[in-house]
Formats: structure tokens, sequence, C-alpha cells
DNA sequence: CATGAATGAGACTTCATTCAT
DNA sequence: CATGAATGAAGTCTCATTCAT
């Protein structure tokens, strides 16, 4: 009995701390680590303001924590997209969709913001400055290079393509609203073959 | 005897105000509204923080002055561009310099921020609703049909040509450092009819 | 039990609000708007200085609404007395012992500085125009010419009369500590039929 | 010719402080001493902020060679009244009239709020300790015996009655506008044997 | 676990005072 | 002497964080 009690407590933790969690990247993307008020995350997640500290120990740790977790995601992301079946340009057409697609956004632009603006934690800046662009540049060495043989990608230095259209389409997800996103064929465009 | 002293009291004034608006653009530009403390810009101009209330009233009143005078600044450089001699193709590489030019990108990240990001005061809200995307999209139609009808300009409907050109150009422009900027002749490759 | 707590809650919120009131009439009357610094509202209530904050939005704030509170004080207080029982002169002369009663003092000092000193925000000035002490004669009126007619208040204009007292004992009440509070049957000189 | 000049230059001192002086009673007497900028005594005598520290150590210092001026100025006046030629309620009615005309209320206003309002330099607090009220009371009581005597004044112990008529008369000197002041006649009936 | 009252560090803003011109 | 730019102490206000209930 305790332990059923034990196990439902456990899932509640859970539950909130991913309503929490949820809460705070959308606010953190919108807003900024400076922006962002505890009461923004609480009053998204629906709890109360004092329910944060139940859950994370500061504001700053909960968003290096996010940013980590960014980190880890979109690795693995490039690492799953490599490993799917089909031609470099398919794969790259799901890359192009997948960035555009709103639903990851909010993750992409906590590391837009961790890389580029504002006042970071240390902690923030030393991850970002383990992961470097050029990290997710050579995973997509081997896809380029495939799709230049056989044709499907332009020629030219590999890295410097992949690194230009990286910039491209972070730029074009991290302008978000306010802007026309291009659609997908008119960006790969500026990979493929002519 | 007077009418010298106050001539330069005027210019006193003059470029205290200078050397705190170039300031104030520079960090909020980084720093986004409520990353910027008061004590950033002065000390960026080298002031006392009291000083800031001698020229500005509020911080607030501070960066919606600067929204406005990006906003005009930046419609001024559109028809200036506009008005150039040249082939469509070329004043589009210049746009597309004008807009990678590291110089103009405080301005810029300022329209962006304002655009996107945190919360802003209602007056740059309304700036900005007043000027959407569109604007500059109309004010370059013109120069894109030219292109067109000249076969430089790729084919398709020239409004969502534009307007995606823009979002990438913008996009570029705003990840700024920790992104390796692409080459003008590469970015071209959107437009450019093949 | 939340039902239990949230009466707890409520109470708490009403006590600590009454106790930063009763401070800030105290030293809003002893030192006026400007003269007041929130810290000294606090430490008269034995709180931080932070907590003002929960129950109040500004000094202004709760200047503007003690002063309405006082308006509407006095004009009921005026009302209480006029449906008493007993002769004029005896209602006037409780009118006289009330309003040298100290303990009403501070609520009157508001008034009288909102209506004559400092600084006050546009919504004090309102209310004081909106409530010129024209409204008291006009309530006492009947009062002073029931008087009359029985013979036991002077003659002469009434309105004039009563205006008259009014200004000596708001002018006694006033000055409080440091003069010497003349005795209510000396008072009364001012209005008895000789 | 240095002579005159030096002449001249110390009447414009003369001038100046004087200037600056009574814009500073004035502003004092309305606002009080924290209540009252620096800017808005120079603006009143339509000078620079920064002169006034050509002519004042400091606000606190003005503010208290202001309050002793008032205090000496009070004392001579009353001893003029006394010294003049008359009946004894004719002086009361002079005093009374001199006490109601505005064009004192300011300097007496200094003294009030020296007396009962807000914080003040020890400096003041020492000066109003040293004149009490009773002082006034004391310089008048020949005054008041004599009228006594002469059957014009109310009986009773004269110190009392001067007290409080004194009392009245400030305090209805320090309402001001916003009250309606009673006329000399009927204040006269506070002293006046009936 | 959940709430919101309470605290205090820190940011914004005002203004007395100083000082170069 | 006169001006207004410049400084910094002090007050207003916000909000991250703690804690009693």
């Amino acid at each position: 009995m305790p332990r059923l009690k034990e196990e439902q407590l456990q899932r509640i933790y859970e539950e909130r701390k991913r309503q929490l969690t949820s809460a705070a990247v959308k606010v953190f993307a919108q807003r900024g680590l400076p922006g962002t008020k505890i009461s923004m995350i609480t009053a998204e997640a629906g709890v109360s303001h004092g329910l944060f500290y139940h859950y994370f120990k500061t504001k700053e740790e909960l968003f290096i924590s996010l940013v980590r977790e960014a980190v880890e995601t979109s690795l693995k992301e490039i690492d799953d997209l490599i490993r799917l079946a089909g031609s470099p340009i398919d794969k790259i057409r799901i890359l192009t969709e997948g960035m555009l697609d709103a639903s990851g956004a909010p993750y992409f632009m906590l590391l837009h913001r961790a890389r580029n603006f504002e006042e970071v934690p240390e902690e923030v800046s030393r991850l970002i400055r383990e992961h470097p662009m050029d990290i997710y540049v050579k995973r997509l060495l081997p896809l380029f290079e495939e799709g230049q043989q056989r044709g499907e990608i332009a020629d030219g230095d590999p890295e410097e393509l992949i690194a230009g259209y990286l910039t491209v389409l972070s730029g074009v997800m991290v302008l978000g609203n306010g802007y026309s996103t291009p659609r997908t064929e008119w960006l790969l465009r500026f990979v493929e073959k002519r």
C-alpha cells in the first residue's frame, strides 16, 4: 500500500516537473532568460509560483538544464536523420522540413539564445563552446559527400555548403512569426545541383 | 560670448546623446530590452548612470525611439537601393551585401527583437504592426519584376520570392556570430534564374 | 481543509493590509506625501519594505485611496451627527468635541494636506474639487437654521457662520501639538447667540 | 572705478539673494521641506538651478535661516503692535487682520511646518523649542489685562484666552485657500466681553 | 505536495550637490 | 557671477527565493 502511494506520488512529481519544464521552454524561447519571470512559467503551467522551487533550484539552473537537453536532442536528431533510408537529397528535404516545423522551434530558439544572445550562465557558454556548429557540419559531411557523388548536390567545398545551409535554415527558423517562411522546395535550391 | 558658449553646450549635448544612443543600440541589440540594464549603457558610454536621465526619460522611451529610427532607416535604405543605377540582379547583390554587412546589424537586431521577441512596450508593437514585412516586399516588387522580365531572376510569384529571400537574409543576419555567414554569391542562388 | 486554509489566508491578508493602511495614515498625516518614505510606513507596520507592494501598487495609489476614504468618512460622520437626538447647540457641541478628538486627527490631516498642501496626484485634486467645503456647509445648514429659530445660534447668514466655524475648528485641529487646543465651551462662543 | 564695480556686484548679489529667498519662502510654505526641490525655487526665481549654490550652502541651511527669520519677524511684529497707540481691542483687531492678511502667510506657514509637520533639521527643532507659543502669550499679556480692566475683553484667565485666540488665528491662517476665512468681527467674538 | 505571504538584493529613477566652462 | 553637464546617494519598485501553513 505505501508502495502504491509512493509510486503515485512519484508519478505526480514527474508529471508536474514535465508540465513546468515544457512551460519553461516555451517562455524562455520567447522571452529569453532575463525576460522570463518565474511567475510567467508557473502561470503558463497553471501552478503557484512557490511550486517552482519544489522542482528546480533556481531559474538559471533550469535554463542550463534545458539548454543541455536541447543540445543533446539536436545531435540525436541529426544522427537519426542520417540513419534513415533514402537518397541524400531526400534526407536533406526531411532535415529542412523538420527544422521549419514549428513544433521543434522552442528548443531551437533556446539554443539560438544561448549561442548569440544575452547574458548566459557560464555553464551555458561552456556547453555551447563544446558544441559548435562544426559538430553538426561534421556529422552531415558523409551525407552531402554522397549526394555530390550521386550528382544530386551542388559541387564545391561540402563543408562550406553544409555550414551555409545550416545557417540559412537556422536563421529562417529563428525568425519565426512575423516573417514568411520560404517553401522547402525553394530552400533546397541552395544545395541542389542545377 | 554667450552665443559661443551656447553653441558649445549644444555640441556637448548632441555628442553625449549620440554617445549614449550608440551605446544603447549596441547593448539593446545584444541583450534585448529586459536584459539591458541602464548601467550597461552608461558603462559602455563611459558616463555615470545618473547622466542617462539627462538625455532620456526612461529606458523604455529610449528603446521605442531607437526602434522608430530603425524602421525609418530601413525603409529609406530600400528606397535608396532602388534608385541606384544598374541591373536588378546587381541591386539585389548590393542589398544582400548591405544586409550582411555587420555595421548595420545592431539596428537590424533591434527590429528583430521588436518584431519577434520579448515583451515590448505597446508603442513598439504598434510601430511594428504598422510596418510589416509586406511593406518591404511591395517596395522591392518592381525591381524583381524587372529582373524576371530580363531573365535574371527566377520565375514564380515575385512577392513570395521576395518575402522568402528577405526572410533568408534576415535570418542569416540575425544569427550573427557563432554561425558561418554564407558568401553573397551563394545566397543569390535563391533568386537567380538557373 | 482547503476551505479553512483559504479563510486563514484571507484573514492574514486583511490584517496585514489594515496594519499597513493604519501605519500609512499615521505617517502620511505627519509627513505628507513627499515626506513619507515607504520604509517609514513598513517600519511603522513592522514588516519589510518589499511587502508594501503585495498590498498596494504604489505610494501614490495608497495615498489616493486613503484620501478617498477620508472624504467618505467625513461626510458620513456629518450625516450621522445630524440624525442624532438633541438640540442644535448640543449637536454642534458634539461636532466640536468630535473634531478636537485627537483620534480622528490623522484622517483629517490627510484631507487638509490634500486640500492645501504639496503636490498631490491629479486623482486627489479631483476628489477634493468634487468635495469642496461647501458640501459640508450645505449639510449642516438645516441644523444651524433650526438653532437660529430656537434662539440658540447667533444671527446672521447661516452659511457664512457655518463656513467660518468649520474653518476655525479645522484650523485648531490641524495645528495639533505645539499649540494649546482651546476648550469646547470657549470655541462655541463663535456660534452661540449672546 | 573698481570700487564702483564692486558695489555694483554687491548690489547684484544682494538682489539675487533676495530673489531666491523670497522664491524659497513661497515654495517652502506651499510644499514643505521634503516637497520642495531646488529646481522649484530656482524656477520660481527665474534662474538656473546651479546658481542656488552661489548663495546658499544647502537646501536645509536655507530652510533653517528662513525659519529663524520668521521667528524673529513674528516676535518683532508683536512688539510693534503693542507699542501702537489705541485701545486694547483696537490693537487686537489689528493683530487679527494682520494675521489673516495673506501677505504674511508664507512666513507663517513656514513656522507652522517647522512646529508641527514633517522632518525638520535639528537646528529648526531647537529654534522652535526656544520659541514656544508661550513667548507670544507672555508678550500679549499686558495688552489683554488692560483690555479686561477696561471691560473690553472677556473675563477669565487671560493667558488661556490669549493662547486660545492665537491658536484659532494661527489655525485659520494656516488653512489658507480652500476654506473660507471668517470675518475679523466674528473672530473677535472670541475675546470681546459680551 | 501546494500555496502565497514575506524577505531583501538589485534595478530604475530622482534630485541635491559639485564643477568645468 | 551664471549655466547646465555630471555625479552619486537615496528612494521607488520588481522579482527571485524562502518558508510557514
